[in-house]
Parts: C-alpha cells; sequence; structure tokens
DNA sequence: ACCTGAACACCGTTCAAGT
DNA sequence: ACCTGAACACCGTTCAAGT
C-alpha cells in the first residue's frame, strides 16, 4: 500500500514540480519531456500531476510564465538606470538560451490557450521594451510600426536556427537605419 | 485474403501518397494528420506507407519540397519579367497559406534532417530573391545583412500570429530604410 | 517488389480506490 | 484534499507473412 497523504502544502508542491519540469524542459526540450519524468523528478506519480496542473501544456506553460518573469524582474534590478536599447539586448539574448522552447510554444499555443497566453506575454515584455528604446531617438515616427519589425525579426531569429544572424546584431542596424539618427553604418 | 499486388508503379504510388498528405497536412496540419490518414486516403494500409518514406516526417518534408517547387515555378512563369521586390511578396504572400505547416516544420526539424533541408529551401529561395531586390538598388550597401533581416523577418511573421504586420506590409518599408532610396516614408 | 493485419512502444490522460 | 496503480486512447513504427 502506498505512502499517501503527504503533508506538504499546494503551493510547495507545485513550485518542486514547476522547478523539475524547468530543469526538464531546458534540458531535454518539450518533446522530450514527459508527464512521467516530471512527477518522478518531483517525487509523484504521474497521475498526481493532473492534481494541480489540467495538462502537460499548462505545465509549459506555467513553466514559461516564470521564466520570463525571473529575467524581467533580473534585467530590472541588474541594469538599472542603463539605457533602454542595452536591456532590450541583453534580454534578448538571455532568452536565446530557450530558443528550443520558444519553438515549441509556437507549435503547442495553437491548441492550448495557456501557452498562448505565456507566448503572448513574452512578446508584450519585448514590445513594451523596444517602445522606451523608440522614445529614447529623438527622431522617433513610427512607434508601433518600429515595434512590429523588432518583434517580428526576435521571433524570427529565435525560430529558425539557420546561419543567420542573431537578433542582437541586426537590431542596432535596424534601430539606426529606421529612426534615422546616430551611426547609420548599414 | 486481401487484394494485393497491385500494379501500380512506384512513382504513382508516391505522387498519391503526396498528393493526399499534401491536402490532409494543408486541411488538418501536421500533428492532426496520422499517417493512418495519409494511407486511407491514398487507399493501402498504414504499414504500406513506410516502403515509400521512411518515416512521417520524410512525408512532411516531401510534401513541402513540393510546395516549395511549384509556388517557385509558378511564380516565374506568371511573374515574368516584374520587378524582384513584387516577386518576392507575392512569394512570401502566398506562402502565409501553409503558416501553418512552416511552424510544424520549425518544430520538426530539430529530429528530421529531411524536414531541415526542406525548410533550408525554402529559406534558400526567400535569400535568393532578396538578393535580386538588393542588387536592384542602386546604393546597394550590404546584401547579406539585408538578406538576413528579410529572411528573418519572415520567419518571424510567418511563425508567431500575434497582431502583428505581415511581413509583406514590413519588408517594403524596411528595404527602403536600408537601402537609403526611394520613399523614405517610414 | 509490394502489400497486409497484427502487434509493439510510447505517452498523455482518466478513473476508481486508497488515506 | 491529495495521492496512487492500473487502464484507456492514440499513433508512429515494425514485422512476419502473404502475393
Amino acid at each position: 500500500m502506498p505512502k499517501n497523504r503527504q503533508q506538504i502544502p499546494r503551493e510547495q508542491r507545485t513550485a518542486e514540480l514547476l522547478a523539475a519540469a524547468t530543469e526538464l524542459f531546458l534540458r531535454n526540450g518539450y518533446a522530450g519531456t514527459t508527464i512521467a519524468d516530471i512527477s518522478a523528478a518531483a517525487g509523484v506519480a504521474p497521475a498526481n500531476v493532473y492534481w494541480y496542473f489540467p495538462s502537460k501544456d499548462d505545465v509549459f506553460a506555467a513553466v514559461m510564465e516564470r521564466m520570463l518573469s525571473r529575467e524581467a524582474r533580473a534585467l530590472e534590478h541588474e541594469l538599472q538606470g542603463m539605457e533602454p536599447l542595452s536591456m532590450l539586448i541583453r534580454g534578448l539574448d538571455d532568452m536565446r538560451a530557450f530558443r528550443d522552447l520558444h519553438r515549441s510554444m509556437h507549435s503547442r499555443m495553437q491548441e492550448s490557450v495557456a501557452v498562448r497566453e505565456a507566448h503572448d506575454r513574452f512578446l508584450d515584455w519585448i514590445r513594451t521594451t523596444v517602445y522606451r528604446v523608440v522614445d529614447d531617438y529623438p527622431g522617433a515616427s513610427d512607434r508601433e510600426m518600429v515595434a512590429d519589425i523588432i518583434v517580428t525579426l526576435f521571433e524570427g531569429a529565435n525560430v529558425s536556427d539557420s546561419p543567420l544572424r542573431p537578433a542582437t546584431v541586426m537590431i542596432p542596424v535596424l534601430m539606426d537605419a529606421l529612426m534615422g539618427t546616430k551611426s547609420k553604418s548599414v
């Protein structure tokens, strides 16, 4: 007969599951991580995961949201008072660490609203940061257009792993070209 | 006892399978299409698909390659003598019809070389077409950089379905900004 | 060489039954 | 409320056996 009734508060168990899931997703990718893997790493039976999350996609979405908020918080603390462009570049650069999971979000967000919401949260963060950058330039023109372009470029750079320049290289070039200031060194 | 030995040449059966797979992938997506679906649509048993293709990913890759070459051929015929930018825009616009499958390529190309090759073929087509566009501008500067940016932007625009402008809107803006000619109407 | 039915492997998810 | 083992559902893939 199984050991049951482990007196662990709900939030702690959730946190354990998320921590285990984060590590596994990062190491083995979305498809390479099973619910059984996650539950085993957290010391529970597979079925028990469904007591805390409705589905694998929801675990995944929660993991991604957690990652983003941590990254955003870290950046705010670390780069206080730095110019917006540096912060943007730094954020995008850090996010390259989970490009693989970024790709998986795209394939899952069709079917899971949770994943879609997590993904949108990523784009919102980037868009907001881009706005700050744009407002920093003197001749700021079409804010929305520039933001769309940068966000889209980031998506493309992260998703494709053909021999293309990383977004962090292309974005400063683009900024200068679009905003018509600074170096103009295309 | 099953009907066997259907005297159909290998190429015809392959073509039937590909035609069936194309339609199903377009309608139901990669994950929504099973080998059983494809084989049924072609009138054979599921296992028989593996006589012609090593795996589902290889069927998928073949479908995508077929689509691209048809599209490219159609464009060459249809837009003969047109300016390169129109052709690029038109090609990218047509490709939006299978954005969903484009996304699936990204998630599968990690594990399947065939899918990766098919995907690279797409990017090659775009890159080549972008080169033509760049060479069309008088003050052509960094050809490679511009191509990278456009290709990446296309990837991003196709892959994300958040409320972003389509690549076909952003690209002309970018071209003008990067090449420093024409309207400059950012 | 081409085709089949049956079985295997894997995994997300459900559920009745425990504490 | 929380946890479990067992079973279900689905699907890509394999394989021995047909023609």
